[in-house]
RNA sequence: GGGCGCGUGGUGUAGCCCGGUUAACACGUCUCCCUGUCACGGAGAAGAUCGCCGGUUCAAAUCCGGUCGCGCCCGCCA
């Protein structure tokens, strides 16, 4: 390993230290006898200062030729204090430089194909993710991935510190016919079967309330085979969360506690329109706003408030195109009745559920909801739903099964990773918190994703193409 | 499945309405000059069959039709 200083390390090292430093031209100034290179680590810039005559002829042609934006570079030197006059105020290394000794030239880089130092350049949609490598490069995007990792860290380490359990849930799940399109994983051992992404753990994180975890969760990638919107990317991040022994309040009230937490660290000049979160019904916001999440801030304007809300009281069904009802959320949820004859009995389309929005500046940042956890009670929702009774036993029977032998009360909440990520970064799109997004129609346009295969490997999945 | 918008040197745009010189500007790139710059500066240069195909016209980046690409939105997203 090459060994070498962090730029920002630098600031603390005391004058007069020799120094090797390694890293990126982010900028060169040639003045002749003198150049000037801004060295990039780790999104800090340290000026090193090359003293022509500090180099032999050949040697002076050679960096000349080689010191380019983006070439890789390592520098070995002295740090020195800047002379009154000479500091850049700007940057948090402006006070010192690093005087040239020795520079090795570790690789060269041939021209980007945009700028990557001046973050007023809008670059087209297709050629940033097509060099999505370069764009990250860029300070917009090293600001908004760094983000994301303080604000995953943050919300990692509050729920461990509240005992709970970071479990794995698997991706190669079973198809569920209801909700979004599944991606679908043929299965080499089993011809003619497939798995399928998971949409969301939803089961497993009820089975793991079943085996006794109690508090458990997860951040966890989810797959939905839907077009793509600004705030919707074929695969996106969740905040999982299942609890055991908890009724709503007890939920919104952790995520309440949590996200003033994440806000109060992760970005400090943020403020909250209303703490505590408004709590407002379906029917209200709905009533009001014509939208059930609506935007709560008091200036739209303002790029640093955040208005967060909880909407409740949503209806357990709903009518869907064919005339056919729906779970407005999902089969699982706890329909808000007094017992199963006036389950049966109520017009389901008057029945609210234990289910809850988490709302945030005009978007859905997270759901979740009470479960049933009678299993009578959710075969009769499944049997409002439309399922029979074998229909139900194959698709749920070992969700039903496992709720014979000993379930607590329980429920949880899935707060959207991405969208949350966006909103505090004041990005307009959540592409621009990934590191290595789809595009509108669903590729990767850097890695050519998605793409045909071999034969052979069709044939093992026993696949064949109808063109 | 549908609607709207955009395609002009490497990047971002102007020009298009109202057709007519050598397609303009900024950044980048290249060469030369410069000992204190930090968005360095100065002098010069290269680089675009205006997404593609066809039509109208004496003449098309510009008007018309088609097509492809990209973006946003509606549907969809338990």
């Amino acid at each position: 390993m090459l060994r070498s200083h962090s730029v920002k390390e630098l600031i603390s090292v005391p004058i007069g230290t020799s120094v090797t430093l390694a890293g990126w031209v982010h900028r060169r100034r040639d003045h002749g006898p003198l150049i000037f290179i801004d060295l990039r680590n780790r999104r800090d810039l340290m000026q090193v200062v090359i003293r022509e005559k500090d180099f032999s002829a050949s040697e002076q042609l050679q960096l000349r030729e080689a010191i380019r934006p983006e070439t890789v570079v390592q520098i070995q030197g002295v740090v020195q204090a800047r002379k009154p006059g000479n500091e850049n105020p700007d940057i948090a290394t402006g006070k010192i430089e690093v005087i040239a000794e020795k520079v090795i030239i570790i690789n060269s880089a041939e021209t980007p194909p945009f700028v990557l130092d001046d973050p007023s350049v809008v670059v087209g949609e297709d050629v940033r993710m097509k060099y999505r490598y370069l764009d990250l490069r860029r300070e917009r995007l090293q600001k908004n991935i760094l983000l994301r990792h303080e604000v995953i860290r943050a919300m990692r380490e509050y729920l461990i510190a509240r005992d709970f359990i970071e479990i794995e849930t698997p991706y190669l799940g079973k198809s569920t016919p209801e909700g979004a399109r599944d991606y679908l994983v043929p299965s080499r051992l089993h011809a003619g079967k497939f798995y399928a992404l998971p949409q969301s753990p939803q089961q497993y994180k009820q089975l793991l309330m079943v085996a006794g975890f109690e508090k458990y969760f997860q951040i966890v990638r989810c797959f939905r085979d839907e077009d793509t919107r600004g705030d919707r990317q074929p695969e996106f991040t969740q905040l999982d969360i299942e609890m055991s022994f908890v009724e709503q309040d007890d939920i919104l009230r952790l995520i309440e506690e949590m996200y003033i937490h994440l806000v109060k660290l992760v970005t400090p000049e943020k403020h909250i329109t209303s703490i505590p979160f408004p709590r407002l019904s379906y029917a209200e916001v709905m009533a009001k706003y014509g939208t059930d999440k609506p935007d709560l801030r008091k200036n739209p304007d303002d790029p640093n408030e955040l208005a967060f809300a909880f909407i409740l009281d949503f209806p357990m069904f709903e009518k869907k195109e064919d005339g056919s009802l729906g779970a407005v959320h999902h089969p699982f949820t706890r329909p808000r009745i007094a017992n199963m004859a006036e389950l049966k009995s109520a017009d389901p389309l008057t029945i609210l559920a234990d289910q809850y929005d988490f709302v945030l500046n005009g978007y859905e940042i997270g759901g979740g909801s009470i479960r049933t956890h009678d299993p009578k009670m959710l075969q009769a929702v499944f049997e409002i739903l439309g399922h029979s009774p074998e229909d139900v036993r194959a698709q749920f029977g070992h969700l039903l099964e496992a709720f014979r032998y000993g379930v607590p009360p329980h429920g949880g909440i899935a707060p959207g990773v991405d969208r949350f990520i966006m909103i505090l970064a004041h990005e307009p799109n959540i592409r621009e918190v990934m590191a290595f997004p789809k595009t509108g129609d669903g590729r990767d346009l850097m890695m050519n994703a998605p793409s045909t295969v071999s034969e052979q490997q069709l044939k093992e999945l026993h696949l064949k193409i109808v063109p």
